[in-house]
Parts: C-alpha cells; structure tokens; sequence
DNA sequence: ATTTTCAAT
C-alpha cells in the first residue's frame, strides 16, 4: 500500500495537465482520462487528515473504478471494519476529471455510494462525455449520481488553479489559463445544469413549446 | 462549415 500511495501521489507533468484538462469544444485525442482526487478523512470533531494524487485509466479500466479499486487503501476504517463499536469513519473525497463519468461508471458510483452514507462525494468535471444527444446514457446516469448525492460541477478557472497548484509539477511556473477557458467553462456548466434539471421540468418545456409559448 | 469522446493499430 505504500508504494501504491506514493505512486499515486507523482504530480502530473505540466503538459499532461493542459492537454487533458483543457476543457475545449472538440477535444480530439483525449483518448485517456485522468482523475486527481483530494481524500480527507475526519479523525476528530477539529481535525482533518488529507490525501491526494491522480489517476489515469488503465488496461480498459476506466478511471473512476480503479480509483473505487483503491478506496480501501486511501480510506481505512470506511467500511467500518475496525474495532467492535467503533464508529465508521467519515470521509469526503473531491476529485477533478478531465471527461465526466460514463452512464456505466456512474450507476455503478450511484449504487456504492448509496451502500456509503459516511461518505461524500464532490466531482468536478473539465468536459462532458458523450452528453451531446437528449437522450444519452451518460446523462441519465449524471442524473443518478445527483440524486445519490454526489455534487457534480464543472471546472472553473479556480478549480483548473487550484489543480495546477495541488497535483501539478509546475516548477514555480503559474497556471495561464488557455483561450476561451472561461467561455467554455460556462457553456458547460449551463449544459450540466439544463442536464441535472428534474425530468419534469424538460416536460414542462416540451409541453409549452408543443402549445406554442 | 466542421471538428470529439476512458482507442486501436
């Protein structure tokens, strides 16, 4: 486990980070996945121990499932197995995806969390996977993940900083956010909130537009 | 105007 923490937490390469994170319109050549995640665990009623490193889709495995693989070893004590009426741990976890989970990845996450009630859950995305048609998979299970509770957003310019300073080798160079980080940011943002609106509130609109108002 | 996606070759 040890070497396993300490090859989790290599920072990412400066060039790796912008290629994968930007969070452009077409975004050819992202054929991978990377996930920096922030892991902390309340071990008192005022105090906090942190956690963090990236991740990186491997051997057909996407990247939220390793990084389920690796849970028990990031969070001792969350499945409650230590000693006889000891309390389970909390702990919330933030993580930073450079494409959002997919419809598969996303039940599967939903249904573990549901299992986890010490558990919480904040997921911000740079781009939306396969989110393009109405009635995608993928959105469906963004939806599904909402209602388990998970927190899901879209990175802004202080969530690509806040990256850069925490998981990147930057070598004291600062972040200098790429053209159109900020338009971009909003445009996606408004399209994972029109996602995550209720079914009800897109058959309202269908039903007006159908009505002509 | 059109372009892409946790590859496959």
């Amino acid at each position: 486990y040890h070497l396993l923490l300490f090859s989790l937490s290599v920072l990412l390469p400066r060039k790796k980070f912008i290629f994968h994170y930007k969070n452009v319109r077409w975004a050819r050549g992202r054929n991978e996945t990377y996930l920096c995640f922030v892991v902390k665990r309340r071990v008192g009623p005022d105090s906090l121990t942190f956690d963090f490193g990236h991740l990186r889709n491997r051997n057909g495995c996407h990247v939220e499932m390793l990084f389920l693989r690796y849970l028990g070893a990031l969070c001792p004590g969350l499945w409650g197995y230590g000693a006889a009426g000891e309390r389970r741990l909390s702990y919330s976890i933030t993580w930073f995806c450079s494409w959002s989970p997919c419809a598969n990845c996303s039940i599967r996450l939903a249904q573990f969390l549901s299992q986890m009630p010490n558990l919480r859950l904040r997921i911000f995305v740079s781009r939306l996977y396969f989110c393009d048609m109405e009635d995608s998979r993928e959105r469906d299970g963004l939806r599904m993940l909402k209602k388990a509770g998970v927190q899901i957003t879209v990175m802004t310019y202080k969530d690509f900083f806040y990256c850069w300073q925490t998981f990147v080798a930057r070598k004291q160079s600062n972040f200098k956010a790429w053209d159109e980080l900020h338009q971009n940011s909003v445009r996606l943002a408004r399209k994972l909130h029109r996602i995550l609106q209720p079914f009800e509130t897109e058959d309202l609109r269908d039903a007006f537009k159908l009505l002509g108002l």
